[in-house]
DNA sequence: ATTAATATATAAAGAATATATAAAATACAT
DNA sequence: ATGTATTTTATATATTCTTTATATATTAAT
């Protein structure tokens, strides 16, 4: 299962420690910055679904950070500080933080907050995908957020395995894939004795989305080494 | 240009009255409720931006009314308590609360949580279907507020899990949900030997909303993957 | 070209797996 | 206690996968 990475700039060991074993007991996944310039770079190259910020670094303001974090993502930021002035805490979130909590603070809050920061992340995630996740050749649809695929506007029923396949040799459209590589990533084996097991799912395969299975429109053999989806 | 709409969720006069004052000096717009159904009314009539909810109402628990809120729209939530215990905080964040503020409060803190709640708003755009409290698909209906269900016109009663299950494929028509997807949502769980259990619960669900159970009009099987809402 | 050797397509039977559903047992709530 | 909801268990049915057999096609050799 994957975890959720939680990128942590702060520069008091304490403080951090705290955190780590606090994400640890969770089963999150994260990554220390301990100087502001450190966390930019981080922000980018960790990639990480939330950033725990503390505002009292050495090399940076806080309201730098999250104005550069901000520039290019959305990412959820929370801020941990040791300072509860009104002021500060309107700054930081003008500025584009997500939350602010204050030293000393309940890790259970801690916790809640931090779920509230990565189920918005996850609820907008699903919408981006929804769109472009559909593989259209000619009359060849695949949606695989619904998991069907037409020919022609009509849908048609695959099983298991033939869907498997399908998608292989459309996420490869124009390259030939050899018997055993489509074994191994269909089957996750490679013996070699399923290959006639392969060319029954490949002839159904063809009765099902071909016009002439004897002159294939989309999937090509490449006799003695393999099939091809072909670009229509 | 367009006032930004609050919905006030508070049977005290005095924060109501505060809070209103408030948000007319920054030029929002409001509505006050001062009970839990009433709130529940105004949430989908007065289809508000953000809502302030005070948890210590009277006629409802306050968890409840974030339940019935969200299992519509994910417009954001700020609950204000007087109840600073970690554990209320905790209960109120996962029901789906965005941000949890303690009376007494800061008036700027106050408006700049606001600020965020309402940028996150708008940055996530219009969510077309996902924000109507009635489910309509063909001759199914769900009433996400009054929890109800129709087949044809006539109201069928569902048991607690029949209804997330409905409401979790409804949510999410046109697309495959995976068993273990479903079992996490619905159960909270990822035990694999609750597959079972699920089956049965499909059957009885099946058996009430489907007209033939065994070509069915709703609910479609994808074996060994899990299951679809088709758009009818 | 003709023949032999090899590769592929596909039908059909058999084995393995997944699903639907009834019924019994357990848990839960009022 | 009683009725309702959920889980478990068992089994028939349906679907999918593999195997086997055979016809056809392709390649290689003489």
């Amino acid at each position: 299962m994957y975890k959720q990475k939680i990128l942590i700039i702060e520069d008091d060991p304490a403080i951090s420690n705290l955190i780590k074993t606090t994400l640890e007991t969770q089963n999150y996944q994260y990554h220390t910055a301990k100087t502001g310039s450190e966390a930019i770079i981080d922000a980018v190259s960790y990639n990480p679904d939330a950033i725990i910020l503390d505002l009292g670094l050495p090399d940076m303001d806080g309201v730098t950070i999250i104005n550069k974090v901000r520039s290019w993502t959305n990412t959820p930021i929370i801020v941990v500080s040791a300072r509860s002035e009104d002021q500060d805490k309107v700054e930081a979130l003008d500025a584009g933080a997500d939350d602010y909590i204050t030293k000393p603070f309940s890790i259970d809050e801690f916790l809640a907050r931090l779920r509230v920061a990565l189920r918005r992340k996850n609820s907008e995630g699903e919408k981006s995908d929804t769109n472009n996740s559909v593989y259209v050749n000619g009359g060849l649809k695949i949606d695989y957020v619904a998991g069907c695929v037409y020919v022609d506007e009509n849908e048609i029923h695959l099983t298991p395995i033939e869907y498997k396949l399908l998608c292989l040799l459309a996420k490869n459209t124009g390259k030939v894939l050899t018997h055993n590589y489509i074994l191994k990533e269909v089957w996750g084996s490679v013996i070699a004795s399923d290959t006639p097991s392969l060319r029954v799912f490949m002839a159904t395969l063809r009765k099902k989305i071909e016009k002439d299975t004897s002159n294939p429109q989309y999937i090509q053999t490449h006799i003695s080494v393999g099939y091809r989806m072909i670009k229509v």
